[in-house]
DNA sequence: TCAATAGGGTCAAAGGTCCG
DNA sequence: CCGGACCTTTGACCCTATTG
């Protein structure tokens, strides 16, 4: 107390506090327990005598580990390694504002135009069956990853599809470390609405992997993209969550909702959550839905001729849907047998018409959320939601 | 003291007391409290068997409360505010473990089975079919009949069905002048208002031949029928249409409609209109409804467990709901053969999601019309769709 | 009254996380 | 891949109300 600043024993920088017994620094408190955690043994490339100090404390660390066990750090004082605290950086207090609009929008749409690739015909049973895994495989994992463009609904829906994009592929499908959890913890208004943009996003790209809906005009393209904005997301979190009981929806980084009510969001929302959990989590449980089913299931989800589109539209989207319909149909009876299968397929396909309503009435409660502000929906979803002020229907 | 040193019960390390009932060291306790103040929900990373011991006992948090709880640390024991609840009694020390009133946890809290109903099983193919071709004819001839009791809701549900009554059947089943026509004419608002009431009499009789409905609490049974007064009539109303042509619903007084646009009318309930004549009457004559077909979708339509009905009530309507379309099904193979069945069959289900929709967007708009009084509902219409003033939800 | 007990709170110093 | 600023978690120690 009596010095406001205590120096590292070892570098002389300042001193965060007592660590392994020595007053010392950050760095030098990492340095010490990671060379100690992972058995380094380094090489002084001089005379071991190298001096160390906080400009240039990093230059020989035999040295500066030499250091660190002269002026008294104590490798007792480690401790076996501990169970994973999980993603740290987002929950950090904001500094004060947070502004930052550098991130350099314009630059970056890179290659719209990549050749169309061809292989969408051919539908052979295993050629199909695993176009249609490939396609939510990819999807999923593109959903896990940390790649998250900021775009217009127009960019987003007249682009290439991510999912078709080799290169692309290759180099962003990682996990990001936001999506690993060693803890669960209830769902926040900024979790869903982190979820909901990354949904939407990935809704965009597994959108633009189905034939007919590359071949629809943009308004088209924006009411499917829209009628499904409730679903196709609602679709994805329950089928990928992990299960925690049957009344529980996990996401990938670990937060969760239940029955719990939440007061302070709308009722429709509310009700929306009770619909996802009775009327889709526990048909999917109950019937042990496959990842092919699921995949297909999503697929005539999306194919939705009740969509605000054109008639020819809804011509095109609704013949898809019923050859999607009709492929599922021909793999359950593979797998279950003809009684089986009639009574999955049955219970499956009427999952539709919850969803239809939840879409519906979602739909209502966002638009009433909106109204009354209750949620910060981004540019991008409000567009996806409302539709650009210029040129829509109605 | 007179043993030297007790040892937690947790992890072995040297106990500083009994703390929630258990002897256990500082860390433990305080471990045990801050998990459950702040609600932490751990996960494990491995199998759920993680040892927990003094040296280790951070390596898996999830494992280190799953013990605490399973020696018997009390959650009652936390105190939810320190002023105003005060301090636990003080009783002698439990002697040593076995710590009998443990409300511990392990005792798994949901083993929720509900007793599977047995009793629809003999439903014999012909049987079936019989019944659900003479519950139609009948809701349909009394549709034609000039019958239009005035009473309530409640009555309403909660009456016999006439449907299943002879005496009434031999006695009024006799179609109504005011049914017949020579000339077609375009539909008013007065005569939808007349076709709205005679629909929503025939739909409430029609519900009460459902024994599932019968046994459905009055709440249940006026939110099953209030959900599917929108859909009912619509599918009655296109079936029962006379062919004069793709676009026009004709009713069996010759009132008509098509696709003009009724500016008179509020915008949903035209948008109603274009979603029945696309997505209902159109796949109708394309797949070329069979009579005992129809008459099973309606009852799928009506058996719709997404209604705002109690949870109970929504695994009973949802069982009929599956053993209706299986039988739907197996009729359709027999007369289809499978190849074409599957099709017919995916194709008519699917109309469902479009029926759900409908009845969704439909009851936003009578709500908005009732609202602002642009149509004239009876009291017998408003009870239907906004229910009784007492005792509803929401 | 007061020592012993068992609640809750605190914060230095552990360990974990993740840009640059 | 490494450094280290920054974050969470831990638990020894402290305070306090209750009890015998």
């Amino acid at each position: 107390m009596e010095n406001s600043e205590e120096l590292c024993l070892v570098c002389n920088d300042i001193s965060s506090g007592y660590h392994y017994g020595v007053p010392s620094c950050n760095g030098c408190k990492t340095f010490f327990r990671r060379t100690i955690m992972q058995k380094h043994i380094f090489v002084c490339q001089h005379e071991k005598n190298c001096s160390v100090d906080r400009s240039i404390r990093c230059a020989c660390r035999y040295c500066r580990f030499e250091k660190c066990l002269k002026v008294g750090m104590d490798r007792s004082a480690l401790q076996a390694s501990r169970d994973r605290i999980g993603y740290t950086k987002r929950t950090r207090k904001p500094k004060r504002k947070e502004v930052s609009f550098s991130s350099s929008s314009s630059m970056s749409p890179q290659n719209i135009f990549y050749p169309e690739s061809p292989g969408y015909a051919q539908k052979a049973y295993e050629t199909y069956w695993s176009y249609v895994a490939s396609r939510e495989k990819a999807s999923n994992e593109l959903r896990l990853s940390a790649y998250a463009p900021k775009r217009s609904l127009k960019e987003a829906l007249c682009s290439k599809s991510l999912l078709n994009d080799p290169i692309f592929l290759s180099n962003h499908m990682i996990v990001s470390s936001r999506h690993t959890y060693t803890e669960l913890r209830f769902i926040t208004q900024s979790d869903y609405h982190y979820w909901h943009e990354r949904d939407w996003f990935v809704l965009t790209e597994y959108a633009k992997t189905f034939k007919v809906f590359n071949e629809l005009s943009y308004n088209d393209k924006a009411a499917l993209v829209r009628h499904a904005a409730i679903t196709i997301p609602s679709l994805n979190q329950v089928y990928n969550s992990p299960d925690h009981g049957p009344d529980t929806v996990v996401f990938p980084d670990g937060t969760y909702y239940d029955r719990t009510h939440e007061p302070t969001r709308p009722a429709g929302l509310n009700r929306k959550k009770y619909q996802v959990l009775d009327l889709v989590l526990k048909p999917f449980r109950e019937i042990e839905i496959k990842f092919n089913e699921f995949a297909a299931f999503k697929a005539i989800t999306f194919l939705n001729p009740d969509a605000d589109v054109s008639y020819l539209a809804k011509l095109a989207i609704n013949e898809e849907r019923v050859a999607v319909t009709k492929q599922l149909y021909a793999f359950m009876i593979r797998n279950d047998g003809i009684e089986k299968a009639i009574k999955r397929f049955s219970r499956l396909i009427l999952i539709g018409t919850s969803m239809s309503k939840m879409a519906c009435e979602s739909k209502e409660a966002v638009w009433i959320a909106d109204f009354f502000e209750n949620i910060g929906y981004t540019s991008f979803a409000k567009e996806l939601f409302f539709g650009e002020r210029n040129s829509e229907e109605e």
